[in-house]
DNA sequence: CATCCGGCCGTAAACGTTTACAGAGCGCTG
DNA sequence: CAGCGCTCTGTAAACGTTTACGGCCGGATG
């Protein structure tokens, strides 16, 4: 297997030396007949630079990792699908680290920043950013994006943007509708407590209903994982339990698919009898039947924001950290509304601007 | 910024030479006393090895790319699944391009290759394999994997193997099965001709309705894009020209879904008065309502088995080219068989092994 | 005691680029 | 004609590793 030709190959075939090679291929200025010599031979030998070479005297790589629980989940599909454009224009090329949730996964990544093998990282932590997270990011001296929650008190040297959404809203406008249209009973289908946005839509959950003046009850509330199966476990167990439930609110479209199984199932008509509320507003929320109410948290909307935070920092420099926050919305289809008789889709948040 | 420590650093505290700090950090037999001093010295130092000088060196990015038309479609997804875990195991890093069918995307990706910015390639060429791409992959000289159809004379000097199903079977089961439960118009709502699924299909479809003894009728065929919502056009267009058709075979599931939309708008019952089937058997066919009759072409067994070629040239050098075929099979759901009188999904091909 | 051998280690080269620096050549000016 | 300054080019160092090679030192052997 013949090696490949280099600068050293081109100089030699042109008769300069290799420090003029990568001077006209690198379109510095050079006299006319030193650039037809050195483009000739290159043309000739069909030369094509070593992008590692050139990384490590540069020292950059042009590459920017995304690392993520589970590239099996829609939302996450959504953010890569509004990142890769964005890199590919800005000249990146994309790494996928999917960790499945795996607390020392997602620490490997982060450390593995040190290694210098890309120039930046959009990181979407599951389990929250711990004590250890934060010195890897501060030790990394690599520009770093978090999406999700991240703690007050960062420490001054570490270069993080963090892109977040307001999940507390996001329940809250969820909630705000079903109690418009009459239900009362409303049940609480969550993912794991230990995950962020697990304790976060519990807590949203509790705030929701005391603002709405309905009284908090245990028995309406399942803690399950964020998954289809999960999610109809979870429904099966509290539609035994409190039969007369008349909503269902659950932490993401993966559980609601997983709670619209069950109900169909046990001949429950949705939304009459029971209306169905998912979050994150995922592309499946359209595919089912009826069409899933869901909450948009703005995936792509994330997407976007973290990769222009993430480039605006690699190619600006330095700066203080910035956070964006995106506006939950609600997006209402089927599964809470007899088509026909519903509100427009895509309402926006009541709140401030 | 202060920069990291190399092993010159290490070196200078340790006392020693970097050759030896080299042989340390590698396990390189050395003495015990000497491994302390650099041990020691790398901890305090908190020493991480550059993987890009390492790469430069080794002449092995230890980073695999997989490139395919659109990572918004959940065949691709099912395939990154599994493609993932298999090169993380083995020590790969995985990048993604996501090329939007772009032909010149897709041949800038092979070319890339000589950039040396990756080790390996999976790629699945929307458009199919040209002249150029085989030029590109023999220029590489790193090994590929095709995922899709590959001309039969491929030149010697490439180094590609192929990952295939036989989407011919896989419309051949689905309209076997249609003609058993008693359609006979049925109409074929297609993707684009100048893709190779698109084409493949076209022919398979018009030789299972011979092979049922059919009558092939233009007014069947509509060809769209893969996506939902050209699927829904074609729904329409067909259903207005052939209000009669009992049955529509679908180019892949994102069609399906349109012409389930458009369906279900027009009052038709599905499968009463009109049975569907979708291909790729992809996540969403479990999750419409009726859930939908799909041809699975073994998505995640196609990725499994382009990583495991991959990986097995990149371990033990230069072999023969290989071809793996994946069988594909019928997953029966609601959109042909009322549920209970259904029989068992996931029936496999009828012929020969 | 001279010789040899084996285990460790350091020097230096190599991977393929980019770039600081200085020298060569040339035209112009005083 | 000396001197200056400009443009272009070549030499060499640097990025951070791995590794071939040879030297040194100790102990074992004749």
């Amino acid at each position: 297997m013949t090696e490949g030709p280099t600068i050293t190959t081109i100089a030699q075939r042109a008769g300069v030396s290799i420090a003029s090679v990568s001077r006209v291929l690198n379109g510095l200025p050079t006299r006319e007949d030193t650039v037809r010599r050195v483009m000739r031979a290159a043309d000739e030998l069909g030369y094509v630079p070593n992008s590692v070479a050139r990384s490590l005297r540069n020292r950059r790589t042009d590459q920017i990792a995304f690392a993520m629980a589970d590239i099996g989940n829609p939302v996450y599909v959504a953010m890569v699908r509004e990142i890769q454009p964005l890199l590919k224009e800005a000249g990146y090329r994309l790494l996928i680290h999917s960790t499945d949730g795996d607390a020392e996964d997602e620490l490997g990544v982060l450390r593995g920043l040190r290694e210098r093998y890309v120039d930046g990282l959009i990181i979407s932590p599951l389990r929250g950013v711990t004590e250890e997270h934060i010195e890897a990011i501060v030790a990394a001296r690599a520009p770093v994006v978090v999406i999700g929650a991240l703690p007050e008190d960062m420490p001054e040297g570490a270069l993080v943007d963090n892109v977040r959404t307001d999940s507390r809203t996001g329940v809250r406008l969820a909630l705000d509708h079903l109690h418009v249209i009459g239900r009362r009973r409303i049940g609480f289908l969550n993912g794991p407590l230990d995950t962020v946005p697990g304790a976060a839509r519990a807590a949203a959950y509790r705030e929701a209903l005391e603002a709405l003046g309905l009284p908090y009850d245990e028995d309406l509330v399942e803690v399950g994982d964020f998954y289809r199966d999960s999610g109809a476990r979870a429904a099966r167990a509290l539609l035994a339990r409190v039969p007369g439930v008349d909503a269902l609110m659950c932490a993401n479209d993966l559980i609601a698919l997983g709670a619209l199984d069950v109900l169909r199932e046990q001949g429950r008509d949705v939304p009459g009898d029971v209306a169905v509320v998912g979050m994150d507003d995922t592309d499946l929320a359209s595919v089912t039947w009826p069409t899933l109410t869901s909450v948009s948290l703005g995936s792509a909307e994330r997407g976007r924001a973290a990769a222009g935070l993430l480039l605006d920092r690699l190619q600006n420099g330095p700066r203080e950290p910035r956070v964006v926050v995106v506006r939950p919305s609600l997006t209402i289809r089927g599964s809470t509304t007899r088509p026909g008789t519903s509100p427009r889709a895509g309402t926006s948040p009541g709140g401030a601007r």
